[in-house]
DNA sequence: CTGAAAGCGCTTACAG
DNA sequence: CTGAAAGCGCTTACAG
């Protein structure tokens, strides 16, 4: 079998000796490929595997175990190969390889929205920690509709993902069977499950829940109402936690809750909190499930003169950007988001290298961060 | 030449009258793929082309072609093909497609920060609308660093991205370069440019930090500072907007420009309200060259009991959430930035289809959005 | 430890 | 308007 360069060197394959002199490494490759006018030709001038091999003096499989570090491949050849690649600027086909391996190298990361801070710092830090290794983080918005996850879920996996990253456990029956079925290692964010064999990074949203109204009870506020929207899964599990604690306080009422399934946002929390003091007077704290809510009463408050947390106090969730600056300054649980985005893509990682996990499931806690405004 | 489907019938593939019938649409697909132990097998099981071109009874070119849109195939033909598809579930490859077709489905959007509001609503908007079309949109973070926007350009065009979305125009000589020579249609984000064969989308910096500039001359301000922080080239932009605007009225004094090359945020910006009063006692109005600076401001004068816009009065840009509930209410300026995103995904699907826009640069405007603080 | 052959699932470039 | 052949650039599965 002949080889014929693109220089239109000719030489047979075996020939190493030559290589090994350096010579083919040490020639300068041309400014802009040379489109070969041969028909049938498609090649699109792009340095391949089999330039690397043929400059290494080696075979493209033995290239190709060379530069992703399987080993078994003597080590003089793996420093030539990495040479030659070098030189040439060689940059694997993610296409060729994703079709020869059935796997690529991206990882869809299915997130609720991109409107809410929390999301966008997961992402950033999961894009930030698979980037490196050369994972790709893919975008995908679910918008809080299982329906609209599972319809991701069939479009992203068709492209043979090499690892998954969702939001939660709350999905529908199918979405479950696909991921399942899938054989795609995924990774659980937010949440904390008793699930064998399902593996996740995240903390006991309904004991964060639990923890903000024991601060609230310890600084003896005793009609404390809960006040959310969205009213998405993990919000929930923080109102279970809010009603176990006034339960076992016996201060538990649940006219005391004040549930809008509308999305979150400042603007909606300065009309809740304006509606917690106008029906429900005796209220002396309010504790809102997410920071911008409670950012939104803290400035509808003073905006109608009610004292805080002297009339009434008020407590978020997540630690947004500005609930420090906040007059006054807001109380709030500081959640690891960038520690979950991290930490998951690093367990996916693992499971991705075909590992398994020391442990199944990661709870990186929360922070009780207590300012002013309690 | 005789073709084996996985049910193990054997017939020639010009035989298609049998499929004409129907016959082999309506045979149930195995729910779990039959695994062939067939040695030299790699098959994945996956429903491919030439299943759906045999069911359809046609070539899996055809099929290809059919289901591709392209024209000149037979309606009849495209019909049976399509039904075929649906019928078992069938889903391109995208891997296979783009090694054969060179061009993948993947658009790199490449911006500076996900921390900013802003370019999550671009960045989303992108997602948006090249989803349904079958686009893929990728994060690429560049920190505002033109040598992390190389290497990510670098790494993302060895992708063989079917399109790509930059961010403004401030970039290497390289990267330039290596955009311009990829041949991959990019559309620029966030500015206008004069530049010929360049498309872009978004509105003039310059004119808005103009038009915020005059609006505050308007209000008989006259000592106006200009607050910037990270120093972008946009910032940068609205800074000579501002400079333009106060030499026409005899008013520009250099002394009257904060500039920190930090990151922005609330917290800097209450900081540097505070400078502002310390250094330059006789400022009457504070431009900041962002929302949540602006924030920050306002929510330091707040806490200090300085009046607004009584003692000073405060601009930002951008319009982020929460600066119409700020008390008072933020005047700045509304900046398209969903439309961005909208817009300059619309415009690379049509240079993605091979077209040519009507218009190279789509000026989105932005709108001056006077309330309380000025 | 190394390599020749085959194959991944599509599309391009030719023919007819 | 339709199709047989070849090829995209890798890796898998076998051999040695």
């Amino acid at each position: 079998m002949q080889l014929v360069d693109r220089f239109g060197q000719r030489y047979p394959s075996h020939l190493r000796a030559s290589n090994i002199e350096g010579k083919p490494l040490s020639a300068p490759s041309p400014p802009v490929p040379l489109a070969k006018p041969d028909s049938k030709r498609r090649s699109s001038g792009r340095t391949t595997l089999t330039d690397v091999a043929k400059a290494a003096g080696v075979s493209p499989i033995t290239a190709s175990r060379a530069l992703r570090g399987e080993r078994g491949v003597a080590q003089e050849l793996v420093q030539r190969v990495k040479a030659a690649a070098e030189q040439l600027g060689y940059v694997p086909d993610p296409a060729a390889r994703a079709l020869a391996s059935q796997r690529s190298v991206q990882v869809p990361v299915l997130v609720p929205l991109l409107s809410n801070a929390l999301f966008v710092d997961v992402l950033e830090s999961v894009h930030r920690t698979l980037f490196p290794h050369g994972y790709q983080a893919l975008i995908g918005v679910t918008h809080y509709d299982p329906l609209e996850e599972e319809q991701l879920l069939r479009t992203y996996l068709a492209h043979r993902p090499a690892g998954l990253l969702v939001t939660g456990f709350d999905r529908t029956e199918a979405s479950r069977h696909l991921i399942a079925t899938s054989g795609v290692p995924c990774v659980h964010l937010m949440e904390m499950t008793p699930a064998p064999g399902v593996f996740c990074v995240g903390f006991s949203q309904q004991d964060a829940g639990h923890g903000m109204t024991a601060h609230l009870l310890s600084r003896g506020y005793k009609t404390i109402a809960f006040v959310a929207a969205q009213l998405d899964p993990r919000t929930m599990q923080r109102a279970e936690g809010y009603r176990r604690c006034l339960r076992e306080a016996g201060l538990y009422d649940p006219r005391l809750e004040l549930l809008s399934p509308q999305p979150s946002s400042i603007r909606l929390g300065a009309e809740l909190l304006e509606e917690v003091l106008r029906t429900r007077p005796g209220v002396d704290a309010v504790f809102f499930c997410n920071d911008d809510l409670a950012q939104g009463g803290l400035l509808a408050a003073q905006r109608l003169g009610v004292a805080v947390p002297g009339r009434v106090a008020i407590a978020g969730f997540n630690d947004l950007a500005g609930s420090d600056q906040m007059l006054p300054p807001l109380t709030t649980v500081r959640t690891p988001r960038s520690a979950i985005g991290e930490a998951s893509a690093q367990m996916l990682l693992s499971l991705m290298r075909g590992e398994v996990p020391v442990k199944n499931s990661v709870n990186l806690g929360f922070e009780l961060t207590v300012r002013g405004s309690t």
